[in-house]
DNA sequence: ACCCCCAATGCAACAAGTTGCATCAAGCTA
DNA sequence: TAGCTTGATGCAACTTGTTGCATTGGGGGT
């Protein structure tokens, strides 16, 4: 189970309130492992009962947020599972079986489809570029930096690598 | 829910006993969208009482083993599906984050694990090109078979993809 | 002061996927 | 023929992720 981890690693960038998590899950972490607020609220309580994770009870003029911090348990905890990781996720990915169905049963529309999927790989590259030209354009970073730039590096090849398959695809069906 | 529509899409292939989906899943359809027997078994169960396929009662001499194949309605479904389909997936890569960790709390065995993760790509890449030598030599197919083709070179590019970034990781924390 | 809205937190039910084990029938071996 | 193995099917419990809605408290408008 890696939300965990992720929320170590979050936590470990910066403590944060759990409706922060949620947002920065939204815009940096969860581009590579998304995660609803519910999972996120579910998550962070787990990870306080393993105390991995302290959180602050909210006093009066706050509201009901409360503040999360690493544990230096949690730390270790995430330095340990670094080298643990698992083996990588098979592919699932409904756009391969629908070409290998309309393979065996006909087109149908799925040119549509197809160009609704380029459109999204589209713009998620083009984000992802965008956040690159923005963070990374400095060629001359320490390995930290350079880690987090790979990470993005992947995401954009990623992306990439789909628009160009929804583009073959489309050119079959055409022809 | 595009197991069902696996499944469809394996029977309009070729009508099969459950086991031989299992076996089929596990050698090309389940490349791009992996289920256990379990999953198989139950959904086989849901798409007879959906009216898409129809199973034989086993006669003596053949155990318990039932013969599934696909009716006009199930064809029809997956006629209809194939231009429905939805969005892309986000990427859930726990490599991803266990970088942005070791970006945080320092790379610990990474490099370990990211030699495994290097292998398995690897294998899986060259796997699917032994594949793409033996099935697709021909450079000259109908649509059908073309279309088949996108579908494995997506998974040599895949794959292909994750062992320039595991090489390019390792790269990093070599220097 | 009252009301309304919003951000933050949370519950509960559900859907999908995973794991471990159980059963049933055939065929092999002794 | 009794026991063992193997292949096919299946149950049940569990984990993970999703969806829809509920609660709580602060702050702004009137």
């Amino acid at each position: 189970m890696s939300l965990s981890h992720a929320l170590l690693t979050a936590l470990a960038e910066c403590p944060s309130t759990g409706a922060e998590l949620v947002r920065r899950f939204d815009r940096s972490i969860g581009y590579f492992w998304p995660a609803t607020h519910q999972q996120i609220y579910r998550e962070l309580g787990t990870l306080e009962a393993s105390g991995w994770v302290e959180s602050s009870d909210p006093g009066p003029g706050q509201g009901r947020t409360r503040f999360y911090r690493l544990l230096p348990a949690g730390r270790e905890e995430l330095r340990r599972w670094v080298g643990q990781i698992g083996d990588p996720r098979p592919i699932r990915e409904e756009m391969m079986v629908a070409l290998r169905a309309a393979a065996a049963v006909g087109p149908g529309d799925l040119a549509l489809a197809l160009s609704r999927h380029l459109e999204r790989h589209r713009e998620k590259c083009d984000h992802y570029r965008a956040i690159e030209a923005r963070d990374f354009a400095d060629p001359d970073m320490p390995r930290e930096r350079r880690l987090q730039h790979l990470v993005l590096k992947a995401g954009i090849a990623y992306e990439a690598q789909w628009v160009a398959i929804c583009e073959e695809a489309l050119g079959i069906l055409e022809s």
